[in-house]
RNA sequence: GUGGGUGUAGCUCAACUGGUUAGAGCACCAGAUUGUGGAUCUGGGGGUUGGGAGUUCAAGUCUCCUCACUCACCCCA
């Protein structure tokens, strides 16, 4: 074999396509009933669009952009998430006011260079939703509502959410240094990842998975303890936002997310059905972004849910969607049969109903065993003798039974045979 | 970027400590049925054993390199 498709992408084939539109579909309605709007920003971004917004420690821009020059020279990336693009998008349009809120949604291809592993693709899809102009907490807890409305929808159970605050840049700073100052003293007995995250992002320092910092991280400092007065009562309301819409979550005040922009809320959706990367959904408030783009300071919180994953989950909860199927495939024997085959071929499509006939000069029987297997509703069978009586035996594939239509009059008897006009789909 | 596992037909897997022409099931195609699908039977097409180099009289099997897949770490959806 010569060639493959690049490390980390994948086709999606035509049996699993279905998942994926229904996938889609979930997402495009559940988002729509929380008023949200479609926006479509390019995949590729000026490189500093997301390094000054990622952060240039993360990471996600220090080691996994696809980066590239144009033909002048431009540095543009592929963009590894949407929300920079949307708040570019947003800004540049003209999109934001202090006094107005803006909610739309996105749907598409992210790209990150990582070694791919399970529910982990160089080339992988998310959509998400963003909300800027509000630091209403009421707006977080309805956009953790959205998240797991989502997945209701799409008849998804064993999810959890996790919910913890990060402050903000009055607070957070003075955490880190707790947190510094409390690892200092353990230092020699913290793994060598965790030596570099003491130096390089402390807060990561609390979702280690090594056995030997477990101990340590368990006595730790929480970020929800060291919250100032204003994150503190915002997180309070948000979990009383959330209490009042029933929806179920706790909080985890290990959870760290990690991209640099977030502030105060920040939470994941994680399934016990994936592996290693079991988060589906993750987001969080960014209250400080617009204003670092060099807008006006508008607030705002998202979240983004990889459709990989959900797809994954999917398949293996078994929520299949049907196969396509046609509802007539016309056997023909001949030339001739194939002539008056497309004819009917156009009716039948203009009427809205999938047809197909023979394209590789099979038997009768061969026809007949292909169209079962493309789950063909109807079968009109057309020869030599049929082309002379301009007449043919229509065959019901369920039943097996069969009876002479017209040529003329294959559409009315159709509409009959199948029940309701003629929207066989279903 | 780091570490482990795996690469044989479209798919799932065989092939004793290296030994003749690499097999089976499923799938596919054809015929039995010269014009009637699903079942059955018969036959058939399919492979550079991921690729390259080496050891050997002999390599799917051993060694090295490389590529890919996979799982985990880092990190993230």
């Amino acid at each position: 074999m010569k060639y493959a498709a690049p490390r980390g992408t994948k086709d999606i084939l035509p049996d699993e396509a279905p998942l994926w539109q229904a996938i889609e579909r979930a997402c495009r309605e559940t988002f729509g009933l929380f008023n949200y709007r479609e926006i479509r920003t390019p995949v590729f971004e000026s490189t500093e669009v997301f390094s000054r917004s990622i952060g240039d420690s993360t990471d996600i821009v220090s080691k996994e952009m696809y980066t590239f020059a144009d033909r002048k020279g431009r540095s543009l990336t592929l963009r590894p998430e949407a929300t920079a693009s949307v708040v570019r998008a947003a800004l540049e349009n003209n999109l934001l006011s202090t006094d107005n809120l803006l909610k739309v949604y996105y749907l598409g291809p992210m790209f990150r260079y990582e070694r791919p592993q399970a529910g982990r693709q160089r080339q992988f899809h998310q959509a998400g939703v963003e909300a800027f102009g509000s630091a209403d907490p009421s707006l977080d807890a309805e956009t953790v509502q959205l998240s797991v409305k989502l997945f209701e929808n799409l008849g998804l159970k064993e999810l959890a959410v996790d919910l913890n605050s990060v402050g903000c840049p009055e607070c957070q700073p003075v955490f880190r240094e707790a947190l510094k100052k409390y690892f200092a003293a353990h230092l020699a007995e913290l793994c060598d990842d965790c030596r570099q995250r003491f130096a390089a992002n402390p807060l990561r320092l609390l979702d280690c998975k090594e056995a030997r910092c477990q101990k340590y991280i368990e006595q730790a400092p929480a970020m929800i303890d060291h919250l100032d007065p204003e994150c503190q009562a915002h997180f309070a309301k948000v979990r009383g936002w959330l209490d009042g819409l029933k929806v179920k979550y706790r909080v985890n005040d290990r959870l760290v997310r990690g991209l640099d922009y977030y502030t105060r809320t920040v939470f994941e959706v994680v399934s016990k059905q994936l592996g290693a990367q079991n988060a589906v959904c993750g987001g969080g408030r960014y209250d400080n972004l617009v204003k670092q783009f060099g807008g006006k300071s508008v607030p705002a919180i998202g979240f983004a849910v990889g459709l990989e994953r959900l797809a994954e989950i999917m398949g293996k909860s078994k929520v299949k969607s049907q196969k396509s199927k046609v509802d007539l495939f016309i056997a023909v024997l001949g030339e001739q049969a194939k002539k008056v085959a497309f004819d009917l071929m156009s009716q039948a499509r203009d009427l809205g109903l999938s047809a197909d006939t023979d394209f590789l000069g099979r038997s009768l029987s061969a026809q007949l065993k292909a169209a079962d297997r493309l789950g063909a509703g109807y079968v009109y069978i057309i020869g030599d003798d049929e082309l002379a009586k301009r007449s043919a035996a229509l065959k019901n594939m369920k039943t097996a039974e069969q009876k002479e239509v017209p040529f003329a009059e294959l559409f009315t008897q159709f509409a009959g045979e199948c029940g309701k006009g003629c929207s066989c789909e279903e």
